[in-house]
RNA sequence: GGGCGAUUAGCUCAGUUGGUUAGAGCGCUUCUCUGAUAAGGAAGAGGUCCCUGGUUCGAGUCCAGGAUCGCCCA
C-alpha cells in the first residue's frame, strides 16, 4: 500500500521547486491545464510585451508573477484563461544597442553602414536575451505560452498593423502637420509626448536677462520710450538668441519704463516682475499695458538672421496671450522654430520661419561663430559674446526640469518639423468614456493620473525618422504638382498597385515599392518613417492573430481582455496605447480591468539602478529563498502600487513567517500518518461529497473546518477584486492558528493516531493547497500531491496537480459561527491561564488544583464544551466559573457611544456620567433580564435599552490573575502533595523524552527505561509509572543501577537509561 | 508652478460607514514551552497616528491650509 513520501522538515525551497518544475515538464501540466477548460468561458489576459534585448531583473519578477496569480485563479475558477506570450520588437532601445555595438552614433554613420545590415542586426539583437527571459519566467512558475508567442516584427503582424492606420486615414484621422515637436538630436528623431514622459531631469541651464535697445517707435505712438531704452527679455535657453525672431508682450500685463537705481540706465519690464529683476530701489518713470508696445523695433541680440528675413515683423514687439508674469521680465524672447507659442505666434503674423538648427543638433553655415557642438553646449560662449557686446544684463544658474531622450539621455529640442500625426484629440470624448469601463487597481488612478491624462490629450506623434520599426504605409506621387497619396491597409493593396512586396516588410526593402499614381499615372514612393513602437504594442489586441486577416474567431473570443497588468509607468506608455489605438480602430477599450504595480527600491528607498549598484540579481533571491517565497513577498508584503523596499533579507523573512509555518505543519502531518502506517487510500477522495465535517470528531474538528469556510469565502471575495494582498493574508492567518492552535490542542490525538484529526488536518492542507496555488505555486503542488497520492499514482478521479483541481468555495453547512465565538473564548482563556502563570513564575508542568475563569453565561457555556483542552493547556485538575456575584470580578457599565451618540449628541458627556454613576450590579441584572434602564440627564428622565449598555467585568485585586477586556483568569496556586508528585512526574517525563531524542530513537521506538537517583524523584515516577510509560513508549520501566545520563530536576538528580526494547 | 499619491512603534506594514485602552510582524530585553517547528507563548521597552486649524457629543479616520517624500505633467 502505498505511503506518503517522508518530508523534510529541513527541505530546501529551491531544490523543491527545480524538481517540481521537473514534473509539470514531464506530465506538462500546463498544456493539460489549457485542455482543461477549452470549453469553458474564456476570461482573456493581454501580455504587454517586454523587449528581450535586456536581462530581465526584479521588476520583471514582479510583473511575471502578477500576470501569472490571477490567470492561474480564473482557471481554477473554471474559466478557459489562454495565456499567449508576446516581445516587443521594434524602437529606438534596439537601435541604440546595434549603434553602441557598431560605436556610431548618428543617422549619418547608419545610413553609411547600410540599413539593410543594421536592420538585420537589430533583428538579431531584440532576441539576445530571449533565453534569460524565458528561464526566468519558468524558473519563477509563470505560466504562459512561451512557444507560441506574439512577435511585433512579423510581416503578420506588421501587416495588421498597417490594417489599422489605414482604418484611421479613412477616418481622415491620420494627417502630415508641421508642428514645434519635442526633438533628439542624437537619434534624429522626434518623440512623442508620453517618450517625453519618460525623460524629466532636474538640470542647471544658465538663466540670462539680456538688453534689446529700442531703435524706432511707431509713428504717431503716445509711447512714453525712447530710443536707447532697452527692453529686458529672459531665456533659459541661450542657443536660441541666435534665432531670434520678435519679442512677445501681453497686451493687458501691465509694463513699466523704470531706471535702475544707482545706474541712469532705462530698462522696460513687466511691473509685477520689477521688483525682482531689478532689486530695490528702481524708479519708475512711466507705465502702459503691453499692448502700447506693440510694432515697437529694437536691435536683436545677434544679427546672424537679420529681421527682415522673418518678413515685416521681424526684430519688433508682438502681441502674445501666452506671455505671463510668473518669470522672467514679461517680455518673451521669441525664436519661431523652437518653441510651440513661439511657432504659433509666428504663424500668427505672418511670419517667415528661420531654423538655423540643422536636424543633428548644430547649427548651419549661417552661423559661422558657433560650429562643431550641439547647440545647448554653445551657451557659455553664447553668454560671453552677449557680454562682449554689452548686452548681458544678468546671468544666473537656473534649476528646473527638463527633458531628455528616454534612451540616449541627450537634452531634448524643441524643433518645428513635419511629422505624423493621429488625431487622438477627436475621440477624446471617447476615450474618457470607455476609461469608465477600466476597472483600475488602485482605484484612484482612473480619474487620476490615467483619466487627467486623457483630459489633456493631444494628438499623437506617430512618426519617427528612424530605421528599425513599422514602416508608415504611406506612398506619395513624386510627380510635380500632383500631392496624391495613399496609405497602404495590406500587402494586396501593394499589390493591386503595381507594387513588388519583398519578403521583409522593413526597410529598406520596403522602401523600394514604388506604387503607381492613380490619379497622374506618376510614381508613387514611400514617405521615409517609421512608427511609434508604441503603436505596435498598443496594436497587439488583434495584431497578434494576423487579425483581421485570419484569427478572427481567436480575436472574437479574446477581446477586450479582462485582465492586463504592468508598472505605474505605463499610464502613458501601453495603457495609453491600447486605450487609444482601439478606441480609434473598434471605438471601445480593449481591457476591462488594470493592475498598476509600483517601483522596486532598495531597502534605503532609493530607486534600483546599475549605477548604484543596488540591484537585486532575480538569481540570487531564487537560490537562496526560492520562487514561492519571492512570489509570496510580492503578493503580501503590500499593496503593489505602493512600491517595495526589496532585499533578498525580506523575502526570506516571508519564508520564516508563512512557507516555514505551514512546511512544518504539513511534514508533522506526514510524520504521523506515515507512523500509523496509513496511505492515500485510508482517507476518503478530496474534496470529500458531503464535506470532512461528517467524519469530523470534536469541537476542534469542527471549529477548524469552520474557519476553514470563513477563510475560503474571504479569499474568493478578494481575489475577485483583484486584492492578493488581503486574499493571501487572510490563508496566513488560517495557517496560523491551523499551527498554533489547532495542531497543538490536538497533538496527542496525532500521537494516538486519532483518524479524525489525521483527516480534518489533511483535509485543511489539502484545501490550503489549492487556495495556495495561484500564490505559491510550487509548495502548493508538493503538498497536494503528496497527501493526494502520497508517493503512488493519484487515485482515479483525482487530479495529479493542484493546478488542475477546482478553486475552494465555502461549504455553508460547515460553517458555525456560534462554535468559532465560543472558541475563541476558550482560546483567549488558555492564554490568560498561561499569562497568569507566568506572572506567578510556575511552570506549565506543574500541575495546579484550580483555574477561576471570569466569563458571561453565553462565554461559559462554550468553555465548558472545551473544558477537557482548557484544562489540558493550563495543566489544572477543575474549572471554575464565576460571573456577576463572585468575589472575583465587579461590574463596570459603559454607555454604548455608537447607539447613544447620535440619540443624544451633545448631551453625551452628561449621559456618559450618568450612566458610569449608576449601581453596577443593579444595571448588570438588568441588562441580563433585557429590562431597560432609566437615567436622568438634566433633569429630564431617559430610558436606555439593554444594547445601549456595555458590561464590563473587572476582577478585584488580591488574586493571580491576568485579565483583559472583561475577561480574566485567576490561578489557585497552592500545591499538595499529591500536585507536586504529579508535576515531577511530568519533569520526569520530560527529561526522558529528551533521552530518547539524544539516543537517536525514533518517535515510534518502543524503549526499556531505567531510572536512578533522587528518591523523590523515584517516588513520584512509581506513582505515575503507567503515566511515564504511557508518555514515552517504555515497555519495561525499572528503577535503581541506571548507569544513564543525569539531569537536574528541581535542584535532585536523575540518571535515565534507555535502551530500544526488542 | 500644476496633478496624483503617501506620511501610524527603531524597521516593514494593518487599522472596517467617525465610537472612547491604536494593533501585528521583525529587531531588542527578560522569562517560558516543546517527541512537528528554522518555530510557538508571555511580559517589558518603544507612539505628538507629519503639523496647524475646522466640522462633530466624539477624529488615526471627514474638511481646509501647510510640511516632507515619491511619481507624473509643464
Amino acid at each position: 500500500m502505498p505511503a506518503f513520501r517522508p518530508v523534510d522538515p529541513k527541505q530546501s525551497f529551491p531544490e523543491l521547486e527545480e524538481r517540481i518544475l521537473e514534473r509539470w515538464r514531464e506530465r506538462q501540466t500546463f498544456r493539460r491545464q489549457l485542455e482543461l477548460r477549452a470549453d469553458a468561458e474564456t476570461w482573456s489576459f493581454f501580455e504587454g510585451p517586454p523587449t528581450a534585448n535586456g536581462r530581465p531583473g526584479s521588476h520583471h519578477v514582479l510583473s511575471r508573477v502578477f500576470k501569472d496569480i490571477y490567470p492561474r485563479y480564473k482557471a481554477m475558477r473554471g474559466y478557459n484563461v489562454p495565456r499567449k506570450a508576446g516581445w516587443d520588437c521594434h524602437g529606438l532601445p534596439v537601435e541604440l544597442e546595434v549603434e553602441k555595438e557598431l560605436g556610431i552614433s548618428s543617422k549619418d554613420e547608419i545610413e553609411a553602414f547600410g540599413i539593410a545590415e543594421f536592420n538585420r542586426r537589430c533583428r538579431e539583437s531584440v532576441f539576445r536575451y530571449v533565453e534569460d527571459w524565458n528561464r526566468m519566467t519558468e524558473r519563477v512558475g509563470m505560466w504562459i505560452d512561451l512557444d507560441d508567442p506574439y512577435v511585433t516584427l512579423t510581416n503578420e503582424y506588421i501587416e495588421s498593423v498597417w490594417w489599422s492606420l489605414r482604418k484611421i486615414w479613412d477616418d481622415g484621422r491620420l494627417y502630415r502637420g508641421h508642428k514645434v515637436v519635442p526633438y533628439c538630436p542624437r537619434c534624429g528623431t522626434a518623440l512623442s509626448s508620453h517618450e517625453v514622459a519618460l525623460g524629466y531631469r532636474d538640470v542647471v541651464d544658465p538663466s540670462v536677462y539680456v538688453r534689446l535697445p529700442v531703435t524706432e517707435v511707431p509713428d504717431g505712438s503716445e509711447l512714453p520710450i525712447e530710443a536707447g531704452d532697452n527692453l529686458l527679455v529672459w531665456t533659459t535657453t541661450p542657443w536660441t538668441l541666435i534665432s531670434h525672431a520678435a519679442v512677445a508682450v501681453g497686451a493687458d500685463i501691465e509694463y513699466v519704463r523704470a531706471q535702475i537705481a544707482g545706474s541712469d540706465e532705462i530698462v522696460i519690464v513687466a511691473r509685477a516682475l520689477a521688483d525682482r529683476v531689478l532689486g530695490e530701489g528702481w524708479t519708475e518713470h512711466a507705465s502702459f499695458p503691453g499692448s502700447a508696445l506693440e510694432g515697437v523695433r529694437y536691435e536683436a541680440p545677434f544679427d546672424y538672421i537679420k529681421g527682415e528675413d522673418f518678413g515685416p515683423h521681424g526684430h519688433s514687439v508682438l502681441l502674445g496671450d501666452f506671455v505671463t508674469t510668473e518669470d522672467g521680465t514679461g517680455l518673451v524672447h521669441t525664436a519661431l522654430a523652437f518653441g510651440e507659442d513661439d511657432f504659433q505666434l509666428g504663424q500668427r503674423y505672418g511670419m517667415t520661419l528661420q531654423n538655423p538648427v540643422k536636424p543633428d543638433g548644430t547649427y548651419d553655415e549661417r552661423v559661422p561663430d558657433f560650429q562643431g557642438k550641439l547647440v545647448f553646449q554653445h551657451n557659455p560662449e553664447i553668454i560671453e559674446a552677449l557680454e562682449r557686446k554689452g548686452r548681458l544684463f544678468r546671468s544666473e544658474d537656473y534649476e528646473h526640469a527638463y527633458p531628455h531622450c528616454w534612451r540616449c539621455d541627450t537634452p531634448l529640442l524643441y524643433y518645428a518639423k513635419s511629422s505624423w500625426y493621429i488625431r487622438t484629440t477627436e475621440v477624446r470624448d471617447r476615450l474618457l468614456a470607455e476609461n469608465e469601463r477600466i476597472g483600475w487597481y488602485p482605484e484612484h488612478i482612473k480619474h487620476g493620473r490615467f483619466g487627467k491624462w486623457l483630459e489633456n490629450n493631444i494628438d499623437w506623434a506617430l512618426s519617427r525618422e528612424r530605421y528599425w520599426g513599422t514602416p508608415l504605409p504611406v506612398w506619395e506621387c513624386t510627380s510635380a504638382g500632383c500631392d496624391e497619396m495613399f496609405c497602404a491597409g495590406s500587402i494586396a493593396d501593394l499589390r493591386e498597385r503595381g507594387g513588388e512586396v519583398p519578403d521583409d516588410l522593413h526597410r529598406p526593402y520596403i522602401d523600394d515599392v514604388v506604387l503607381r499614381c492613380e490619379k497622374c499615372g506618376g510614381e508613387m514612393r514611400r514617405v521615409s518613417e517609421v512608427i511609434d513602437t508604441w503603436y505596435d504594442s498598443g496594436s497587439m489586441p488583434f495584431a497578434q492573430f494576423h487579425y483581421p486577416f485570419e484569427g478572427e474567431e481567436l480575436f472574437a473570443e479574446r477581446f477586450p481582455a479582462d485582465y492586463i497588468c504592468e508598472a505605474i509607468d505605463q499610464t502613458r506608455g501601453w495603457f495609453y496605447s491600447l486605450l487609444a489605438v482601439s478606441t480609434l480602430v473598434f471605438d471601445q477599450t480593449s481591457y476591462l480591468n488594470c493592475v498598476c504595480l509600483g517601483l522596486i527600491l532598495d531597502p534605503e528607498g532609493q530607486k534600483m539602478s546599475k549605477s548604484r549598484g543596488n540591484v537585486v540579481d532575480p538569481w540570487q533571491v531564487f537560490n537562496e529563498h526560492g520562487a514561492d517565497a519571492f512570489r509570496w513577498y510580492y503578493f503580501t508584503a503590500q499593496q503593489p502600487w505602493a512600491g517595495y523596499r526589496f532585499s533578498s533579507d525580506t523575502v526570506g523573512e516571508s519564508v520564516r513567517q508563512f512557507l516555514l509555518t505551514l512546511w512544518n505543519t504539513y511534514s508533522f502531518w506526514v510524520l504521523y500518518a506515515n507512523a500509523e502506517g496509513l496511505g492515500p487510500a485510508d482517507f476518503g477522495a478530496e474534496p470529500p461529497a458531503a464535506g470532512a465535517g461528517s467524519e469530523a470528531g470534536t469541537d476542534l474538528d469542527r471549529w477548524i473546518l469552520s474557519r476553514l469556510q470563513g477563510t475560503t469565502a474571504r479569499v474568493i471575495e478578494r481575489l475577485d477584486d483583484f486584492d492578493c494582498t488581503t486574499a493571501g493574508r487572510a490563508i496566513a492567518d488560517f495557517v496560523d492558528e491551523l499551527s498554533n492552535w489547532y495542531v497543538r490542542l490536538n497533538r496527542r490525538r496525532f500521537w494516538d493516531g486519532d483518524r479524525a484529526a489525521l483527516a480534518t488536518l489533511r483535509h485543511c492542507l489539502i484545501e490550503v493547497a489549492k487556495l495556495l496555488a495561484p500564490f505559491t505555486p510550487f509548495v502548493a503542488d508538493e503538498i497536494y500531491t503528496n497527501l493526494t497520492a502520497g508517493d503512488g499514482e493519484a487515485p482515479e478521479g483525482t487530479p495529479d496537480s493542484v493546478h488542475l483541481c477546482d478553486y475552494p468555495e465555502p461549504m455553508e453547512a460547515l460553517r458555525d459561527e456560534e462554535l468559532e465565538a465560543g472558541v475563541e473564548a476558550a482560546l483567549r482563556a488558555i492564554e490568560l491561564g498561561r499569562a497568569a502563570r507566568a506572572a506567578a513564575k510556575v511552570k506549565v508542568r506543574q500541575p495546579l488544583r484550580r483555574a477561576v475563569i471570569v466569563a458571561t453565561e453565553d462565554e461559559r457555556r462554550e468553555i465548558e464544551r472545551l473544558g477537557e483542552i482548557v484544562r489540558a493547556e493550563l495543566n489544572v485538575k477543575e474549572l471554575e466559573f464565576v460571573s456577576e456575584e463572585a468575589e472575583l470580578v465587579s461590574y463596570r457599565v459603559k454607555p454604548n457611544y455608537r447607539t447613544l451618540g447620535p440619540r443624544f449628541g451633545k448631551l453625551m458627556p452628561q449621559v456618559a456620567k450618568a450612566v458610569e454613576s449608576l449601581d453596577a450590579d443593579g444595571v448588570a441584572a438588568a441588562v441580563k433580564e433585557g429590562r431597560p434602564v432609566g437615567i436622568n440627564v438634566e433633569g429630564s428622565e431617559h430610558e436606555l435599552a439593554p444594547d445601549d449598555l456595555q458590561l464590563v467585568m473587572e476582577p478585584l485585586e488580591g488574586y493571580e490573575v491576568e485579565s483583559e477586556a472583561g475577561r480574566a483568569v485567576a490561578l489557585a496556586l497552592e500545591l499538595d502533595d499529591e500536585l507536586r508528585r504529579e508535576g515531577l512526574a511530568r519533569e520526569v517525563v520530560h527529561a526522558v523524552q529528551n533521552a530518547r531524542k539524544q539516543a537517536g530513537l525514533e518517535i515510534t521506538d518502543r524503549i526499556e527505561l531505567r531510572l536512578a537517583g533522587d528518591a523523590e524523584l523515584l517516588e513520584a515516577a512509581r506513582a505515575h509509572e503507567e503515566y511515564v510509560a504511557g508518555e514515552t513508549l517504555a515497555t519495561s520501566v525499572s528503577y535503581g543501577g541506571a548507569d544513564g545520563a543525569a539531569v537536574t530536576i528541581e535542584g535532585s538528580e536523575l540518571r535515565i537509561a534507555v535502551e530500544r526494547a526488542g
